[in-house]
DNA sequence: TATAGATATTACATTTATGTATTAAATGAT
DNA sequence: ATCATTTAATACATAAATGTAATATCTATA
């Protein structure tokens, strides 16, 4: 069990030595927080890069199908340039770049909103819908091996705790 | 309380608004651990803004920081190239660059190693000690405030969940 | 209706991150 | 000792992400 617990933290334990020894150093390090931060980045890195990886026979990357799940999970699949870019914590200008190639591919449609002639709508593409309805099966094979190691219960109390942490992240 | 929760949590509600009506369309897809999965990309981003934001003044920026504060966490300040990728959760490709600029910038300095010819020592110059030793407070400050939200007793419980989930991440 | 102010969107330049291929040196087997 | 294999490190080309500034349309007020 200890070993099994030695074995699956091999890449951080030698991060959090250091982070041991920094508070040796200066005592007023907060080694918690800096160990919480320290997580994130690394399950982030990791997850991004699972995400590549299986997405790249479809040709589209990570952030382009977070991109495209956000529109599949709206009303008529249509999404403006900013929405989405707050749905998918992209920065705006981030989301022309790939909203251009998202269209280059014909999985997404732009159309100039008439209410509002600011706006533009981008919605799901009927090839883009396919697509995601291909993908979707490997996607949620790999949702639940990344989570297996964690017991319902457990995922529930990480939502809990994780929703604090952003929520406070945003205060300040 | 509920209403704080609410304003708290206003830039993730619409994503899990939508990843709730994904489910609607699509019942396999496992919502929990698409949940965690988008609120460690949201607190990532934030984290890394925040970060780079703060060491502006330096002049670095939050990768480069992480480089230094590995080696200020290492005997003697001083770690192999690879070492430092795999500390600071960075693609051997990057540190080149980005200790090239931290060469440049005169607070890491590079010597051949004698036993293994292969290898380069990363040393903190008397610089970078002093440059992270001015920042720290600062950093310290930062760290706090992220995680004020957080009681003592839920951080060490986010630290074994996270613990938990980069663990089964590195075993998939 | 004219105009000031606000917001949305995009274009462009720059910085950051990654993948692939190459070089160099150590290790191990014959 | 020699050659094949492995590992470390880097260079170069490409892709991704960001910041800044410019443009266009809306809203509200005089």
């Amino acid at each position: 069990m200890i070993a099994d617990q030695a074995k699956a933290m091999s890449s951080f334990l030698p991060t959090e030595q250091r982070l041991q020894i920094t508070c040796r150093q200066h005592p007023a390090f907060p080694r918690e927080p800096a160990v919480l931060v320290r997580l994130i980045k690394h399950i982030y890195k990791r997850v991004h890069d699972d995400a590549n990886a299986l997405l790249k026979p479809w040709g589209i990357n990570h952030p382009e199908y977070n991109l495209l799940m956000m529109l599949y999970g709206t009303e008529r699949y249509t999404l403006n340039p900013s929405q989405l870019a707050e749905a998918a914590g992209e920065k705006s200008a981030n989301i022309t770049r790939l909203t251009n190639e998202l269209c280059d591919k014909g999985l997404i449609e732009r159309t100039a909103s008439d209410e509002d002639r600011r706006k533009i709508a981008l919605t799901l593409s009927k090839a883009g819908i396919a697509m995601i309805e291909s993908f979707l099966p490997d996607i949620c094979t790999l949702l639940e091996r990344q989570t297996a190691g964690l017991q319902p219960r457990e995922m529930l109390q990480l939502e809990k705790l994780l929703k604090k942490f952003l929520g406070q992240l945003e205060l300040a």
